[in-house]
DNA sequence: CGTCCACTTGACAATCGTCAATAGCAGTGG
DNA sequence: CCACTGCTATTGACGATTGTCAAGTGGACG
């Protein structure tokens, strides 16, 4: 249902995509409650569970279970006990670190084929805030933990899925360590759109559930920074600010700007 | 052994690992001084190894081999072929990504116990270079890649070893991005502190075999601030200044400031 | 003894943050 | 329907942390 609504909304707010979006063939059934779907799965080829053979699916069933939450919901909280880990099935989550005198750093924007947990900790690192209604795929921990000692293939999915989180942080560090805020702002859109890409097809249409505020966390500049910059790119014909996300216009000179 | 340290260097100043990568999987070399000693490993219990049964050690002397490379060595750069993972035995790395304009940033340092190529791919993603002399424990990327399809515990080892890099890369996120220059200096110098209490045991004197240059790259700083930070921290007692490293005097204190 | 490099220190500049005011929009309730 | 509230975004003026430029010291090494 939210992803449904979702989809409209990108579809209405952005036009149809460039290319032809791969992961919504087919729609999916709200589940009321537990237990799984996986067959249905719409993020079946980005999730971790594409490393698992079709009959072992049915294990990961009977440890999970699908869950929703609105906008704005917490799923969890830095500090508290960990006792699931999730898939993100659709939807957009912040994932953010709050230092003891409020300063903020966001960490990452998960999106759907995400996995939270994957430090596999008894307590949360960070907090989770749905940026729009929001489905997981859940499994509590410590039985995730157990069917990765069964499963070595998810094991090795689980591994190259952490290991490529993070080259992502690493790049990340390069964006927050030395790049100016304009730089920040063209790496932050280019990124979004390539992540985009993977889920609903390439697209020069971003959707930006996030504020000024959270931007301006994950990048390590204030609210008017951001928006002084956003306005900026807007001004000089790089973009088209939309409801919702940007419109990228030039993206050649955005990815020069956000190059690595 | 002074044969094979000079080799090494031959190689290593010379280029030879990486324009004619030899594949140590097949290779039937019986060498002195080539092939590994597991059983003598001063990092054992530090590394992905410990994961391992003593006799699955065998297979890891097979796939392996130790080398040593002088202080300012380049083990490998960022973009160049990856056929080779590796295990810091012994020394210091630092391990940076440079932008096209020659801006630079240090993605970490690398200490004993810490495992390179984690991300298994097959090029670069940052260049190492050796602080001190260093010792490794090499083996063929896809070698390596084979035994961990057939070692379910070391992938685990590994997965967990991601998650725990990941975790680190995301609190250096928020030291990038929400604190002060001298915030940063504290931070960097109690996570030195830390990570050779690993391997040494605690201590106040904390060795820094990086300059203020590769410090400031590491932090987002310039060298001039690095300088200016620490000079001010020694005046106000803080630390002392001492041959290679800084000595802490204030714990606490600094502690406090780099608090998450 | 001279060169090179790391480090330090000072003066000045600029990017970005802080503070403040305002507009726009959605939701709420009289 | 409209006032009211609260949040987000934008814009301007000003300020400070940090970067830039420059000069100089000291240690390592040939």
């Amino acid at each position: 249902m939210e992803t449904l609504a979702e989809k409209v909304l990108f579809d209405t707010v952005f036009g149809r995509a460039e290319t032809s979006p791969r992961n919504f063939a087919c729609a999916p059934k709200a589940a009321p409650g537990f237990g799984l779907e996986c067959s249905d799965c719409e993020i079946k080829g980005l999730s971790v569970c594409e490393s698992l053979e079709p009959d072992e699916f049915e294990l990961l069933e009977r440890i999970g279970r699908t869950l929703s939450f609105p906008a704005k919901a917490t799923l969890f909280e830095q500090g508290r006990e960990a006792p699931f880990v999730s898939n993100i099935t659709s939807g957009a989550l912040r994932l953010s670190k709050l230092l003891p005198d409020g300063r903020r750093q966001v960490v990452g924007f998960a999106l759907p084929g995400d996995f939270l947990g994957l430090a596999m900790q008894p307590t949360q690192l960070f907090t989770a805030d749905a940026l729009t209604p929001v489905k997981i795929c859940q499994f509590s921990r410590v039985g995730f933990s157990d069917l990765l000692d069964e499963k070595p293939r998810l094991t090795r999915a689980m591994m190259n899925m952490a290991a490529h989180e993070l080259t992502l942080a690493q790049d990340q560090m390069v964006v927050l360590g030395r790049r100016t805020a304009e730089e920040k702002i063209a790496s932050f859109l280019i990124g979004m759109r390539n992540r985009y890409a993977r889920i609903h097809g390439a697209s020069v249409h971003v959707p930006l559930p996030m504020t000024r505020l959270d931007i301006g966390d994950y990048l390590g500049l204030t609210v008017e920074t951001v928006s002084r910059m956003i306005t900026r790119m807007a001004r000089e014909k790089l973009i088209v600010i939309v409801p919702d996300g940007v419109r990228l216009l030039d993206v050649p000179r955005l990815e020069q700007m956000a190059e690595m």
